[in-house]
DNA sequence: GATAAAAGAGCTGTATAATGCACTTTAAAG
DNA sequence: CTTTAAAGTGCATTATACAGCTCTTTTATC
């Protein structure tokens, strides 16, 4: 999952829950600014505040072993 | 995966293909000081660094739902 | 087009990550 | 116990993420 992936990623999901990016800064506790830095792909967030706002949004980072192709389905989005 | 979790998994991953810290480091582009203080738990790094990291080492950042069962095998760590 | 809500951006101070260098500690091999 | 490689730490500097404030731009809704 590239950078932008991520981010996207992050953004649906946050639009999916019908949340806007106030209400998930002060869920999460990341700063607004922070925020709508990393959801218009200008930022290069800590791994703490990625965490931050992924788990507020049910989701949480993983490391899977890289491969081109798809080895089918799971739960990563 | 919390924090810890992440940190094992990279660290088990770079032994297992038998790479210390140093051509790790040299390989990734990220700065010897930096990974060891990563692999130490006493990091915080952010996700470009995480993703160099990650690279060097065939895997990569992922997100899914969060769930407290396991639902099953995929390649994920 | 006017209005309102959400998203994005410039400016700025503070906090801290990234880095290199030198040193210490730990682990493995003889 | 000695030697050596790998891992971990203290210190200092530089780079940059975080954050709030304000303002602008975009996106609906009417």
């Amino acid at each position: 999952m590239h950078f932008k992936d991520l981010v996207i990623a992050i953004k649906e999901r946050r639009e999916n829950l019908k949340v806007n990016q106030e209400e998930l800064a002060k869920l999460s506790g990341v700063g607004l600014r922070t925020l709508k830095q990393f959801e218009s792909g200008k930022g290069n967030p800590n791994l703490k505040t990625i965490q931050k706002m992924a788990n507020v949004l049910g989701l949480e980072i993983c490391l899977k072993v890289k491969s081109e192709i798809n080895e089918g389905s799971d739960n990563t989005i």
